[in-house]
RNA sequence: GGUGAGGUGGCUGAGUGGUCGAAAGCAGCGCUUUGCUAAAGCGCCGUACUCCAAAAGGGUACCGAGGGUUCGAAUCCCUCCCUCACCGCCA
């Protein structure tokens, strides 16, 4: 949620910034905040001047009262003044909410620096790593690899729960669990991240914290009866954790590690990048989040972003980091990086982290502050990364560790994990 | 799921219709005095919004949340949420 003052104040910076997006409704956005925002204070202002002469008549009448003095006169006056209270009353509240409605749809500003550009296509590769392997024999891709040695089955899972769902079974949930276990390893133990394991179904209020609501519900699962919701990303119950508090400055920066399953809808995702099990409904991930003071978020995004590489550089991994324009980035994202695992397989390179900073655009909407030096509140800044998203790493880890023989062979770092050298 | 008890400022805890944004204590900050691994005294000490060009200074709202009664609600009524205890059920 992007700071009221700020809008009212430095409107013309505001739009600008946001332009970059490409969307020339959230710039509408603007002026139409500003306009009931000017309509809230001025109905509010006379609310406020009504209420004080509420209080000060009632006072009076009490006075009154207690002297046995009639008040008749004065209580016709304040009911009068109460009635106007009421219609006042709603007209700020009305206003109040449109103004929460559509601050909660404008997207966060990208950074200065971010690269300015329309659509995926733009998006500057920051760096790589590694090289693609060198692999001489056909080449399978992770769906014909995973077949042949029963590491998931895709047809019945399909039975379970329909198409888009992923059942790992034997050596394949075996890696997967190796997997998780590999990196929450590395974070906590190596990296310095607490790690955490949160519950999967969140409250309304979260997903609007950390921008997956109001504007994303297509996307995602939710439980009618409770108001709960399938969390898509361990980014929800994790950031939320601290919402509506304010911590000591000491206690900074937070840095939470936790594996969870991630529920997404993936609506009007069909056909697309769907082969296997590179889009599904349900998929683990392990996540990295930190929350930081507004000086430091910047150095701790290149950080976080440097420990979730450090995964596939301990598996081996080629991959790419790329950042994204200003007309890909995230809705609440100030500056994302992603990092891109090669897929022999698919010959292409596949995301399998998204590295953001949010700055204090979650943090307002979850009313996440910590008090400065000098004692004042102070809305802190998010940040989040996958480190990493299991299937697509699965996926490229089979791949490139395929045999000649059509066997795997399982990196150096993952044996204590998986307990055998190969898969056959 | 059932029954009961509760939810007040950073914490403890008063307050059952009127000068209560809220006593008191603790913690914290500042000053004074004495002086030494401390004590005493005094003062300050919530958040949000809003008015004013700004500062100074006003104002309003907030006692779990939302409604209601009333001239006036922390205080009365209703609904919901949460916490605790006991019972039931249960991985």
């Amino acid at each position: 949620m992007l700071d009221i003052r700020l809008i009212r104040e430095q409107t013309d910076f505001v739009k600008s910034r946001l332009a970059t997006r490409g969307s020339d409704e959230d710039v509408a956005r603007i002026d139409e905040v500003l306009r009931v925002d000017a309509e809230r204070r001025k109905a509010e202002t006379a609310l406020q001047q009504l209420n004080a002469d509420r209080k000060k008549l009632s006072k009076e009448i009490g006075g009154k009262r207690s002297r046995g003095e009639s008040s008749e006169e004065l209580e016709a006056r304040v009911r009068e003044i109460g009635d106007q209270i009421s219609l006042l009353n709603e007209q700020t509240s009305t206003a109040d909410e449109q103004q929460k409605a559509l601050l909660l749809g404008i997207p966060n500003l990208p950074h200065a620096a971010a690269p300015i550009g329309k659509d995926a296509s733009a998006n500057p590769v920051v760096r790589s790593w590694g090289e693609k392997p060198a692999l001489n024999t056909p080449v399978l891709d992770h769906v014909a690899l995973g077949t042949q040695l029963r590491l998931f089955d895709l047809e019945r899972a399909a039975k379970l729960s329909g198409s888009g769902f992923i059942c790992f079974t034997g050596a394949g949930a075996r890696l997967e669990r190796a997997l998780i276990n590999f990196m929450l390893d590395l974070h906590t133990c190596e990296h310095g991240y607490l790690e955490m394991s949160p519950p999967f179904l969140v409250r309304r209020d979260c997903m609007i914290g950390t921008t997956q609501l109001p504007k994303f519900e297509p996307d995602m699962y939710g439980l009618e009866e409770n108001q709960l919701f399938l969390a898509p990303t361990a980014e929800v119950p994790v950031t939320n954790f601290h919402r509506e508090e304010i911590l000591p400055a000491s206690e900074l920066p937070k840095k939470y590690v936790a594996y969870t399953p991630c529920f997404r809808r993936e609506a009007g995702s069909a056909g697309r990048e769907t082969r296997g099990i590179i889009r599904v409904h349900q998929f683990d991930k392990v996540e990295l989040v930190k929350i930081t003071a507004p000086e430091n978020s910047y150095a701790e995004h290149e950080s976080l972003t440097a420990d979730a590489e450090r995964v596939l550089q301990l598996l081996n991994l080629h991959y790419r980091v790329i950042e994204l324009c200003t007309g890909d980035l995230g809705f609440g994202s100030a500056k994302t990086y992603d990092i891109e695992v090669w897929s022999p397989g698919q010959q292409a390179y596949l995301e399998v982290s998204s590295c953001s900073n949010f700055e204090d655009f979650q943090a307002r909407r979850m009313n996440l502050r910590f008090k400065d030096g000098e004692g004042k509140n102070r809305f802190l800044h998010t940040l989040n990364g996958s480190g990493l998203a299991l299937p697509r790493l699965f996926a490229a880890l089979i791949e490139t560790s395929q045999q000649p023989d059509g066997s795997i062979r399982i990196p150096e770092k993952l044996l204590p994990y998986f307990g055998a050298a190969e898969i056959r």
